[in-house]
RNA sequence: GGCGCGAUAGCAAAGUGGUUAUGCCACAGCUUGCAAAGCUGUGUACGCUAGUUCGAAUCUGGCUCGCGCCUCCA
């Protein structure tokens, strides 16, 4: 029975889907004006996983995960670059695609991106204004008036009164409400721009989100996810736009990960302190970082360092040495063994994955066949430990030195018992970041 | 200022009103020609404080410190 932590509630929930089997879920996904850094990772990795889980639990998963690739910050980055706007957002979205598959992620069954939905947006814009819930003001601009919405701060926990009390809104003479936030932007020079009764200009960012999650998974789903971040004020707006249009409860449960930090301080662009998913993959394998956040539970801050992924690195380590050399018989999962019912009882206690990771970590030290299987088909549902352990513990760049020949080598000096040529060929191997093992069956390798 | 989250051993990170989390790391033993890997053991863990309780690190209150949202952000 799977229970997931739903941020409206403020408490875990028994999950239910809406339709028997089947769970809709919609995330947020990326503004592509720039590399993914380990942040929007976080986001890919932790609904990926939920996604692979509810797959594992034999829901039928349709999962939404958008583009936004229409933005002020699009468009600023277009003009600094001198780069035309479809060509800059397609170049981010293929760096991103390469980034999340080298990630071991499975692409989101649909992937909107925002500028193919400006006519439901239209829609959804001339509805609200129909019923009461947007104005068009005197400079043009369209804006939701958050006073019309009922439960306006169910989400976050705000209310319009605290909100208003922050000496950080600031006030735009147009709005109605300082809080009042805009569905459509009329037209600036030299901006991308779309007709509308409103006159010409472009979508704002939040009316997105309710368009495109409501064309591919209705007015009510079951699951909408996305980073901390933007539970306030986004997803906040996001169920203003949609429960006033649709008449009916945007989402039964919203999940929200924990943020990456950085000396514990969140990794933000704003704060300049991020490090791109690329960046990191030149130094450390993807799965170490896959499984550095996976180790993790969904919701805690996640503290980046080179210490951690150092440690993570050898933690994975010990799980694939484990399934080095070793058969895997089946890759079905008897969801009786005890523990696969640890596995499960963490997954399901929203979504656990620290203690489902303590749980491979033990069935790595019983070393039986049925245990390194279970090991490996409870790693694929995590979607790690799905390599070759060799390829995985060797890397697959060429060597300079012939490791092999080297073995061969030390093989014979030992048999010869001339371990001063044995160690002299070890320590050389060692010096180039080669460490041997020698077990029953031969000698094997890894690197450091 | 308003709202919210957190504080677990050297590092990281789950969890529980009383019984070994787990991983990394360090040390010792076994093993090995010596190592590595593996196995075994050790490493005085639950921010401070006052309560509730037979018993609290786990529940309640207060305090301290850290972080986040209130502005674009995953």
């Amino acid at each position: 029975m799977l229970k997931i932590y739903n941020s409206l509630s403020r408490d875990k929930q028994i999950f239910t889907p809406i339709d028997a089997g089947k769970v809709r879920m919609y995330v947020c996904g990326m503004t592509v004006y720039d590399f993914c850094h380990l942040g929007h990772a976080r986001v890919m990795v932790i609904f990926d996983m939920v996604s692979r889980w509810m797959r594992a639990s034999n829901y039928e998963v349709t999962y939404v995960r958008n583009i936004t690739d229409i933005d002020d910050k699009i468009i600023k980055r277009a003009n600094e670059n001198n780069e035309a706007i479809d060509v800059l957002t397609q170049r981010f979205i293929d760096a991103m695609d390469e980034d999340s598959e080298k990630l071991g992620i499975i692409r989101p069954d649909i992937e909107p991106r925002a500028t193919q939905y400006v006519q439901g947006m239209l829609d959804m814009i001339a509805k609200l204004i129909e019923k009461g819930h947007a104005y068009q003001a005197t400079n043009g601009d369209v804006f939701y008036s958050v006073r019309s919405f009922q439960g306006y701060g169910k989400l976050s926990g705000k209310s319009l009164e605290d909100l208003r009390a922050g000496e950080r809104v600031e006030v735009d003479t147009f709005k109605k409400d300082p809080m009042d936030f805009v569905l459509w932007k009329s037209v600036k020079p030299n901006e991308p721009n779309w007709d509308s009764p409103w006159g010409k200009g472009r979508p704002g960012w939040h009316i997105e989100c309710s368009v495109m999650s409501a064309e591919h998974l209705g007015a009510h789903f079951d699951i909408h996810g996305g980073g901390q971040d933007l539970q306030f004020p986004h997803h906040e707006n996001e169920i203003a736009q949609s429960e006033a249009a649709h008449n009916c409860q945007m989402a039964n449960f919203w999940m929200h990960n924990g943020f990456v930090r950085v000396d514990d301080e969140k990794m933000s662009k704003s704060l300049g302190n991020f490090f791109t998913i690329r960046t990191v993959l030149e130094k450390y394998d993807a799965e170490v970082v896959r499984f550095f956040i996976l180790r993790a539970h969904y919701r805690s801050p996640l503290n980046y360092s080179d210490q951690h992924l150092d440690d993570a690195k050898a933690s994975l380590t010990r799980l694939y040495t484990a399934l080095r050399g070793r058969e895997v018989s089946t890759n079905i999962i008897d969801w009786n063994h005890p523990q696969a019912q640890r596995f499960k009882e963490a997954m399901d206690d929203d979504f656990n994955t620290s203690e489902a990771v303590a749980v491979l970590f033990d069935l790595a030290k019983i070393k039986t066949d049925e245990s390194i299987s279970l090991l490996k088909n409870l790693g694929a549902v995590m979607g790690i430990l799905q390599r070759n352990a060799d390829e995985f513990m060797q890397g697959e760049t060429s060597q300079a030195l012939d490791v092999d020949a080297m073995i061969v080598a030390r093989i014979e000096a030992k048999k010869a018992k001339n371990f001063a040529e044995a160690d002299r060929i070890r320590k050389q191997l060692a010096d180039a970041g080669i460490i041997l093992e020698d077990t029953p069956q031969g000698t094997t390798w890894r690197r450091a």
